[in-house]
RNA sequence: UCCGGUGUAGCGCAGUGGUAGCGCAGGUGACUGUUAAUCACUUGGUCGCAGGUUCGAAUCCUGCCACCGGAGCCA
């Protein structure tokens, strides 16, 4: 009787007889053999089977993909095998014979993919990012509770918004209006009050119609919220997190990273400290010269880089001419397709960009950084950029207002490398009982529905602060991925609610 | 909500007014070391829907629907 073994930990059974059980991922036959890719979920083997094991080569020759298999056989080392590593068949059972798979291992489209995320999910792609995905997740527990943070879970149906009602689900609540939740904050600062440092982490909800690549109108966020602490203790956590994150993805997925195509270079730029500037440095950056000149040295690398593409595509297009018809050509046809996509897309950006340089030139003092500072912002440092002190009207009621400057509030952004935008929001909240209540009254919030929140204030108010971290957003930055809808298993959009 | 794009076989696409096509997948056969194997043969279509223009519409026009991308808003 062999012994069940993973694929992942079959380098150490070479020369000995083992079961595996999985599904086969690929076939490829020739002739008096046979060529079974199984996959387990742990990792990928190529198995053998030979004609002169009927028993075995039979179905071998007939199963498609995915059909879940038990296979028997000896390990052994072979250089032709993918990973090295093969299993030499005994027996095949073949627990259900699948025909007609939809997904192949070719290029499908957005909605045929996103139809079938049930079954898209098993892709080797899909499944690094669920892994990242989990230690990711993990390494959030272990770093908080490395800490002495407790864990806190914050009710996901509530009565009221934290920040106006326009962007959330309702439901129905025994007759009166509830919501989905957007935020565990305000609870959390009570729990913050009971336990000192707390943390929650769930699924949370906005129903804006944003049809973007960043955008879910359920995702996970993780939030944690400190008493007797400042700004600068917010940052220091923030910055901690996220190089510990990083890392961590850097030391336990190698080769996933490699599988997503990751360049792992920018990520390894990832250490303490960050850059720490404040809104109006940020606007002084937008305005300097300095900075001009850089975004048009970036805008010359552009021209350049969609002269390059342009010479590629020529390229690609006189192979494609001369490669018969089949599957490379019709890759081919592929490469050639989103290469003119990107070249129109670069186009596109380069007639904005000057406008851009203009707009960051001119912008004032007051106005919220948008998408486009954002990235002009990020691309002027190698690492994550926090920024801080935004004005007040832009901001939440419950940031506190800077003792320093009373137009700006102590809150942070800390703003991904590459594009990828704001991973995390946070700031030192408001611990004055009537200053928050002013700023309540200032945002059009009735104090009333409140109440709660302003006790916090009444009954042993301290400094205290926190941030959010919007798992699927740095899932995305850390992975490369080019849509936010790869980086959580099941996701909801705008529109699309199945599977 | 606004702007732009796409809709042709199970999937990815070509087809700009005159007989509905290619590749992959599926099926049949050949091949003892394949790496998205290869080769031969083969099944498969209400050209998103509804109107209109025309001798004739996948192709032109109008409306609608679905999906994609972006803006606003945000994590």
């Amino acid at each position: 009787m062999a012994t069940l073994v993973r694929i992942a930990e079959l380098n150490q059974w070479i020369g000995q007889a083992v079961e595996l059980r999985g599904w086969v991922h690929g076939r490829r036959s020739g002739g008096k053999i046979v060529f079974l890719l199984v996959r387990d979920g742990s990792g990928v083997v190529q198995c053998v089977v030979e004609a002169s094991n009927p028993d075995a080569f039979e179905p071998a020759t007939q199963i498609g993909h995915e059909s879940s298999v038990i296979v028997e056989g000896s390990v052994r080392a072979d250089p032709r095998a993918p990973g090295g590593v093969e299993l030499a068949v005994s027996t095949l059972r073949v627990v259900q014979a699948v025909d007609n798979y939809p997904i192949a291992r070719k290029a499908h489209g957005v909605d045929f993919l996103m139809r079938h995320r049930h079954l898209w999910i098993r892709s080797p792609r899909q499944c690094a990012i669920l892994r990242i995905r989990d230690t990711v997740i993990r390494t959030i527990h272990e770093f908080f509770a490395a800490r002495g943070f407790v864990r806190v879970d914050t009710p996901i149906i509530v009565p009221g918004a934290a920040e106006g009602t326009t962007t959330l689900f309702q439901l129905d609540y025994f007759g009166e209006p509830a919501f989905l939740t957007q935020t565990g904050q305000l609870y959390l600062e009570a729990a913050a009050m009971a336990l000192g440092r707390v943390y929650c982490f769930g699924p949370t909800f906005r129903a804006e119609k944003s049809k973007t690549r960043r955008h879910l109108t359920e995702f996970w966020m993780l939030e944690p919220e400190i008493a007797w602490t400042d700004l600068d203790g917010v940052m220091d956590l923030a910055e901690a997190l996220v190089s510990e994150l990083v890392a961590r993805v850097l030391q336990q997925h190698r080769s996933d990273l490699e599988l997503l195509g990751r360049d792992v270079a920018p990520l390894e730029q990832v250490r303490p400290p960050f850059p720490r500037i404040t809104y109006s440095d940020a606007v002084e950056l937008l305005r300097s010269p300095a900075t001009h000149s850089r975004l048009r040295e970036e805008l010359e690398r552009h021209c350049a880089q969609l002269a390059a593409h342009q010479r590629r595509l020529a390229e690609l297009e006189a192979r494609w001419s001369a490669t018969p018809k089949g599957w490379v050509q019709d890759r081919l046809a592929q490469e050639i397709q989103e290469l003119r996509e990107e070249i129109a897309h670069l186009g596109q950006e380069l007639e904005t960009r000057a406008l851009h340089i203009e707009a960051a030139s001119s912008f004032e003092w007051g106005q919220d950084l948008g998408g486009d500072e954002e990235t002009i912002l990020a691309r002027l440092f190698d690492r994550p950029v926090m920024v801080t002190r935004y004005p007040r009207a832009v901001k939440a009621f419950y940031m506190k207002t800077d003792p320093a400057d009373p137009r700006v509030v102590l809150n942070v952004d800390v703003l991904a490398p590459e594009g990828y935008g704001e991973i995390i929001g946070g700031s030192q909240r408001e611990d004055d009982a009537d200053r928050l209540i002013e700023r309540m009254r200032e945002q059009g919030l009735d104090p009333a529905v409140y109440d709660w929140y302003i006790d916090l204030r009444r009954y042993g108010t301290v400094p205290h602060g926190g941030f959010g971290l919007g798992l699927e957003r740095f899932l995305a930055w850390v992975c490369g991925l080019r849509h936010i809808r790869e980086a959580i298993p099941f996701p909801r959009l705008m529109g699309r609610i199945y599977p």
